[in-house]
DNA sequence: TAGCTTGTATTTTTT
DNA sequence: ATACAAGCTA
């Protein structure tokens, strides 16, 4: 029984399994089979070691993680397919924790809220705020502010409050240093977010971390409870903690000190989300006594692949010493390409992957393509589509994040939370019932002066107190509170599917759309048919069919916040190629892959005038390296020459990249044909004719080329170089000296105008017209 | 109030 | 290029 588990381990891997009490550390590289690990020292625990599952806590960063852990814990135990199956949130308390918990950050809070709510300011009927509800609340304390200012958009707030929560930043804690106008307001604006959230009865992600880790920090009985419950932590990911999760975790685990980290500093590509890399980084001091284990063995890739990589990781600095190494065969050599522009590098992609599916034993279930930016991925579908091969775009617009869908959402959390005053305000007017803008200000005047909630406001507004509102709105107002009165009536009485049906019907949703009859408005009928196929999945599967929609709603809307879309399920035999961004790509592998867009600017990318800090190329790296390690047997890498983004065209260099991993791993083949003036007569090579692609030994690569500095940015056809002669509207012609600063918004060009006179432009602005 | 026009911003994304 | 939001007129 003891071997069935351990034997298909690795000595390492087996080391990290057995260390079951004590703080572990494990350093777990690309591919190491970190989750066969993960998944096998959680059931040798339980097999083994006769620790009962509930006293297991495992917490991952996405549902999908955590999903998989489960069923290979399942597996490993030989248990039902359901039995890790996280309970519903309305099964007894006793239930909620009955087995290993396995779930994300945010699950497992929520969880943990769900009981202990009323140690906190909020009740149990709380909603989670999503990103685009949280935006809206901003926004309404910004304008209540008076910070109509256009320096700073609600957005940057919103960013900012964020970051303050990710680093478990309370409001009085913010420097309010008075210097920046923006500093000075965060810590306000903050405060005043925080209050309108309590008072809207919401929690969103952020403060769902913070909250439970301060309820726990400030209630010991609690804590102990808490500590007693999970005596096994595991951590995946650790790379991508942030600091409010560190010290949650931290705070979880400060008894029994029985926590397993896994993590791999390379993989970290979240810092500008609040990763802190330091959490790993540090971990050893935090528990001197930490054993630590490295997995180093590759099991995916071919060793050009990890070869290549691991010299391009090398370049860093903020990591540990690690080998990668791998058993598996050397494979081809890494390929590299130069091509004219991004339809050529959009060509040349689909017809080697075509290929490779038609002769090479591939199937399109095994290709991805990985883009810097969600912007490249049109070509790449315009192509595609063309030439008839099936593809789908990883992470694309979500389910849950379409208008219709979100504004059934509302209404369903309007009923359950009548405090939410965002959600309120989403669905007051839509479909268009006659309730506009000025109306909405002034009951939210009324709602500010007499501290009311939204709704309680509207009733006071509509029965003509306290505000200006004239007997039309009025009426209207009246309609919309019957119609809420109507719904919360028919909760009882009805489950979730038929409520809903009733919710399409009387709030006319449907109808309207109908009305509309365009393309657009057809697809979002279809998809508030799909709402009621997944409404009915989960009743099911949550064993709700025959349960009043009151009880079933809350629970239902926890699961939406949480676990958002369940996997599309891979349609038709022959799969389809993956288009996804190098971040939507960790932990995934795939034998064919695909990096495009490899220039300076882009890939690595390179914001502010800074020209990109160490750190932030550090981290660029690392992205570069989780997406050549995803490739198991071929790795393609492609750049262009000039780059249409944005509606401006860019002439960018090879990323350095290049210039760090060595020949042996890498071949180069230039497709476009480099025409030093820019003007057009680029080889249209269709690709696969060897004989007409030139191979260089000596590959151009990096910034350091005939252009000067980073890349240069282009506002018209011909495009802006060293040497080109234009004409500016007021000093007349001149010529291109210098051109800087690779992001498109700061790019700033010298030209030289008669009489040796120079002034330097920011590109966008200069309005340059190019002569020949 | 609502539709239209103009302006502006535009890495990366989970929960 | 483009999408989305704020501002302006019917």
């Amino acid at each position: 029984m003891q071997n069935s588990i351990l034997d298909s381990l690795n000595p390492a891997q087996r080391a990290g399994v057995e260390a079951t009490h004590g703080p572990v550390l494990v350093i777990a590289g690309a591919g190491s089979g970190k989750t066969r690990m993960l998944t096998a020292r959680i059931a040798h625990l339980m097999a083994d070691k006769g620790v009962p599952g509930q006293h297991i806590l495992a917490v991952t960063f996405t549902n999908k993680a955590a999903a998989e852990m489960r069923e290979r814990v399942t597996r490993a135990l030989g248990l039902d397919p359901e039995a890790l199956t996280p309970p519903p949130f309305f099964a007894s308390s006793a239930a909620m924790f009955s087995q290993p918990t396995i779930g994300t950050f945010h699950a497992v809070c929520a969880r943990i809220l769900r009981r202990e709510i009323e140690r906190t300011p909020f009740t149990k009927q709380f909603v989670i705020y999503d990103d685009s509800d949280q935006l809206s609340l901003v926004k309404d304390c910004f304008s209540r502010l008076g910070l109509s200012d256009k320096a700073f958009s609600p957005k940057s707030f919103q960013w900012a409050i964020n970051s303050a929560k990710c680093s478990a930043l309370e409001p009085h804690e913010m420097p309010a240093e008075g210097y920046d106008y923006f500093a000075k307001n965060l810590a306000k604006i903050y405060a005043l977010y925080q209050q309108e959230l309590f008072k809207a009865n919401a929690v969103d992600f952020g403060e769902m971390i913070t909250l439970t880790y301060r309820m726990l920090r400030d209630n010991a009985d609690l804590l102990a409870k808490y500590r007693k419950l999970f005596q096994f932590i595991h951590v995946d990911e650790y790379q991508d903690t942030n600091r409010a999760q560190y010290l949650l975790v931290k705070l979880l685990a400060a008894g029994h000190r029985n926590i397993c980290v896994v993590g791999d500093e390379d993989q970290s590509i979240y810092k500008w989300r609040g990763a802190d890399i330091r959490n790993i980084l540090d971990f050893e001091k935090d528990y001197p006594e930490a054993r630590v284990v490295k997995l180093e063995q590759n099991y995916r890739s071919t060793k050009n692949i990890i070869g290549a990589s691991s010299k391009l990781i090398s370049n860093n600095t903020e990591r540990k010493a690690k080998t990668l190494w791998t058993g598996n065969e050397a494979g081809s050599l890494i390929r590299r390409f130069q091509v004219s522009d991004e339809r050529a590098e959009a060509e040349l992609v689909v017809g080697k992957l075509k290929q490779a599916c038609e002769s090479e034993g591939f199937s399109f279930n095994d290709v991805a393509v990985f883009y810097r930016t969600n912007a490249q991925s049109r070509v790449f579908e315009d192509i595609l589509r063309r030439e008839r091969a099936p593809y789908k775009i990883v992470g694309g617009l979500r389910f849950y994040d379409r208008k219709e869908i979100k504004d059934v959402m509302a209404y369903f959390r309007v009923l359950v939370n009548p405090e939410d005053s965002v959600s309120f305000a989403r669905v007051i007017n839509v479909p268009q019932r006659g309730i506009g803008k000025t109306t909405v200000d002034k009951i939210d005047e009324v709602a500010v002066a007499r501290g009311l909630t939204f709704e309680a406001a509207m009733y006071q507004a509509a029965q003509g107190q306290g505000g200006a509102l004239s007997a039309a709105p009025r009426k209207k107002i009246s309609e919309f509170l019957a119609l809420i009165a109507d719904l919360r009536g028919l909760l009882a009485t009805k489950t979730l599917s038929e409520f809903y049906h009733e919710l399409l019907d009387r709030t006319r949703y449907v109808q309207e759309l109908k009305v509309e009859n365009t393309e657009e408005s057809a697809a979002r009928i279809e998809n508030l048919q799909e709402l009621s196929s997944t409404i009915t999945e989960f009743e099911s599967g949550a064993g709700a069919e025959e349960r009043p929609a009151l009880e079933t709603l809350p629970v239902f809307l926890e699961n939406v916040a949480l676990v958002g879309e369940r996997a599309e399920e891979d349609q038709g035999v022959a799969g389809s190629v993956s288009l996804m961004t190098l971040h939507m790509s960790k932990g995934l592998e795939f034998p064919l892959v695909f990096m495009v867009g490899m220039e300076e600017g882009l890939f690595p990318s390179v914001r502010g005038d800074d020209g990109g800090s160490d750190e932030d190329i550090e981290e660029e790296r690392r992205l570069c390296y989780v997406g050549m390690t995803r490739a198991m047997k071929q790795l393609y890498m492609s750049h262009a020459v000039c780059r249409r983004l944005y509606g401006n065209i860019l002439y960018n260099e090879p990323a350095r990249f290049f210039g760090e991993i060595p020949g042996e791993f890498i071949e180069f083949k230039d497709l476009a044909r480099f025409n030093r003036g820019g003007v057009s007569g680029y080889a249209r090579d269709e690709g696969d004719d060897d004989g007409a692609e030139c191979s260089y030994s000596h590959a151009p690569v990096g910034p350091a080329s005939a252009l000067g500095a980073g890349s240069s940015q282009i506002g018209r056809p011909g495009g802006s170089q060293i040497g080109r002669r234009v004409r500016h509207s007021v000093y007349g012609e001149g010529v291109i000296r210098g051109v800087e600063g690779g992001s498109s918004d700061a790019a700033k060009v010298t030209v030289e105008f008669s009489g040796r006179m120079t002034k330097k432009f920011i590109l966008k602005f200069a309005n340059l017209e190019y002569l020949s």
